[in-house]
DNA sequence: ATGTCCTCCTAAGGAGGA
């Protein structure tokens, strides 16, 4: 008998203020009814997140919130993340609150919010890169696990020219500085899938595009939202897709919800 | 160089971040 397997849909959201987006992030999630979800900037403190609203949409969640900037959370259908952590290891004296990780429908879920890294160079681009390697050394323990890994988020990381609507436009940024560009391929290189990439190969595909000069109407983006498979994952990888139509809608986030299907064994039912 | 939107502080716009 063929292994049974089950198809979940792993989806990320930076919302860019959750207050302001929980009509939008409702609307989505019973429209798009993802499995998982990853949300970042939801600029609210611990006690802001609209906890009752979101389980009464169906999900369970657990959030790492921080007032004004940042914040992220991992939303689960029909179910309660497990926590695993939060916070990257590396710098106890790190207060912002950008990485939580947690267990979900069988899949081990690294929730990320990367630092923008802007104005460049100084010290925010500084922490910028000392963060990506605290990532990429985490990173380096949950790649080889024999469990399914997903490392999804807004990585603030234009991975390559074909992922930015005009590079010359955004040379100065920190976005797209070379040495951001060498450590997210260094990361992938440890065996990560950039599940986006992937099925896209070489066509354009964006997740972000900012509030100026109508660039979403005119669909001038960047690629920065990213999903990465771990190997035990990528086999399953189906589809992915951007759900541009958020983006279009009024009082928007500037990123669009991000998502890959993905199939994986029935836990107990395959070998 | 510019533009736009979100939050906080605290009562009206300004600062800071993206």
């Amino acid at each position: 008998m063929a292994p049974r397997k089950r198809h979940l849909k792993l989806a990320t959201f930076n919302v860019n203020g959750i207050a302001s987006r929980l009509p939008h992030l409702l609307e989505w999630l019973a429209h798009e009814a993802p499995d998982i979800v990853a949300l970042q900037e939801l600029k609210a403190t611990d006690a802001a997140f609209p906890a009752a609203a979101i389980e009464a949409a169906g999900y369970g969640a657990i959030w790492h919130g921080q007032s004004s900037w940042n914040g992220v959370a991992i939303l689960a259908r029909d179910a309660i993340p497990v926590e695993n952590r939060r916070g990257l290891p590396g710098d106890p004296t790190d207060t912002q609150s950008r990485y939580l990780e947690a267990a979900a429908h069988g899949i081990v879920v690294g929730a990320l919010y990367l630092p923008n890294g802007n104005p460049q160079p100084g010290p925010k681009f500084d922490y910028k890169l000392r963060w990506m390697a605290r990532l990429a050394k985490h990173a380096r323990t949950l790649v080889d696990l024999p469990h399914p890994v997903v490392l999804l988020g807004d990585f603030n990381v234009i991975p390559d020219d074909i992922d930015v609507y005009d590079p010359k436009a955004w040379r100065k940024d920190a976005l797209i500085q070379p040495e951001v560009r060498e450590a997210y391929a260094a990361l992938l290189a440890q065996g990560w899938t950039d599940a986006l990439r992937e099925v896209f190969g070489d066509e354009v595909v964006y997740t972000f595009w900012d509030y100026f000069r109508q660039h979403a109407e005119r669909d001038r983006g960047l690629r920065i939202d990213h999903i990465l498979l771990n190997p035990v994952l990528a086999g399953g990888l189906q589809e992915v897709g951007v759900d541009r139509w958020v983006r279009l809608q009024d009082k928007a986030s500037d990123h669009a919800p991000t998502w890959a299907r993905v199939a994986v064994p029935v836990a107990g039912k395959s070998r």
